[in-house]
DNA sequence: TCTGGGGTCCTTCAACAT
DNA sequence: TCTGATGTTGAAGGACCC
């Protein structure tokens, strides 16, 4: 059973923030942009009780709870204090792998007394950083996702994958990750409402709905089978930034210059991590909220502004967006020989090819 | 009530190569 | 030489995740 565990840590943002203000304690705090398109990144469990969560628009979670404290994200805070999460988790296992800033995997496989260890882990995360953590540990990364999210905050749930399909059968299948609103929507059309009518549906009728890659995969999903591993490390394939306005942006001139700015921001990001891509993109949303993308493939790799702006600013006009437009974004794909972080071997030269 | 920003992966289609 | 099957790439859209 005990062969994957899911560490997840409890409201991350709202945690890292009321650590460092603890007057707020025992309040609502909501982790929000402020603008009046913002939506909600963390809310602390006291929101959470009035019924707000992440991805809600900010002005709704604040008519739900008008007393919230309000506080705009701090990323390097978050990214200094997941630092320290994951380097104790490092000292304890060497198979991990990181999900974003708050959540990851280990693989426990080789641990003498695997439960043991991961309880060790929760206890020193929580001395070395005060942050609070909930735990799922089971035979596959499916099982110990859902375990992790079953009892938090500070949940430790250990479940066979048998335990997880009898534990989990009434619920929607939306539980399971991978698993979205619109898919839910379609199941519930087929009557499949559950995650046990899910398991216990014919294949036929999933592969033919769903097609058969979707298919099979709902049917093992609801079954919480899992073959995927522990994947230590990844590679980046693009990267991008991306804007909304605050009122939805009719005029060229406006868009252009929001187009350069994102290119200015991109190229400055890109360099930084050294990467280079052969694909220029942009994503282009307008007040309808129809979404489209165009992207350019070149024959070389770049990280140049001088590069990606005209071509980002050349698609922009190419497409011409025919209503107003609420969200501009630039996009580099494709990257080249990702840097190798090994340092050059003694007495060696390399030759460029 | 009116929906952020950063990503990944999948699907479909077209063009081109083998 | 023509045709069909098959593979690869790129573009676009969409679902989903944190």
């Amino acid at each position: 059973v005990a062969r994957i565990a899911h560490l997840d840590v409890d409201a991350f943002y709202a945690s890292v923030e009321l650590l460092r203000r603890p007057e707020l304690r025992g309040k609502p705090v909501i982790v929000s942009g402020t603008g009046p398109r913002a939506v909600v990144t963390t809310a602390s469990y006291e929101a959470r009780r009035f019924g707000v969560g992440s991805a809600m628009p900010t002005a709704r979670a604040l008519r739900l709870c008008p007393a919230a404290v309000l506080i705009p994200p701090d990323f390097d805070a978050y990214r200094a204090a997941s630092r320290r999460v994951w380097q104790i988790v490092g000292a304890h296992v060497d198979r991990v792998e990181q999900v974003g800033l708050d959540e990851g995997y280990l693989d426990l496989d080789g641990l003498v007394s695997p439960r043991a260890a991961v309880r060790r882990i929760v206890v020193d995360v929580h001395a070395a950083t005060g942050l609070t953590v909930s735990v799922g540990i089971g035979p596959n990364k499916l099982v110990a996702k859902v375990a992790s999210d079953a009892e938090k905050p500070r949940g430790f749930v250990v479940l066979s994958r048998e335990e997880a399909c009898a534990r989990f059968a009434e619920a929607s299948p939306g539980l399971v990750p991978g698993i979205g609103p619109k898919t839910v929507a379609r199941l519930d059309a087929l009557g499949l409402s559950t995650l046990g009518a899910l398991a216990g549906a014919p294949e036929e009728l999933l592969t033919e709905r769903f097609g058969p890659n979707l298919g099979r995969e709902l049917a093992r999903r609801a079954r919480f089978e899992h073959a995927g591993t522990v994947q230590t490390v990844r590679e980046a394939k693009s990267q991008s930034s991306e804007t909304t306005f605050d009122t939805d942006v009719g005029d060229r001139g406006t868009q252009e210059r929001a187009i350069a700015d994102l290119a200015r921001d991109l190229a400055g990001r890109l360099g930084r991590r050294d990467l280079r891509g052969r694909t220029i993109g942009i994503k282009v949303r307008l007040d309808d909220w129809t979404t489209v993308t165009r992207a350019r493939t070149l024959d070389h790799a770049t990280n140049d502004v001088e590069v990606i702006a005209p071509i980002a600013l050349d698609l922009l006009r190419a497409y011409d967006p025919p209503r107003p437009v609420r969200l501009l974004g630039v996009r580099v794909a494709g990257f080249e020989r990702p840097p190798e972080p090994r340092d050059a071997p003694h007495g060696q030269l390399q030759l460029a090819l």
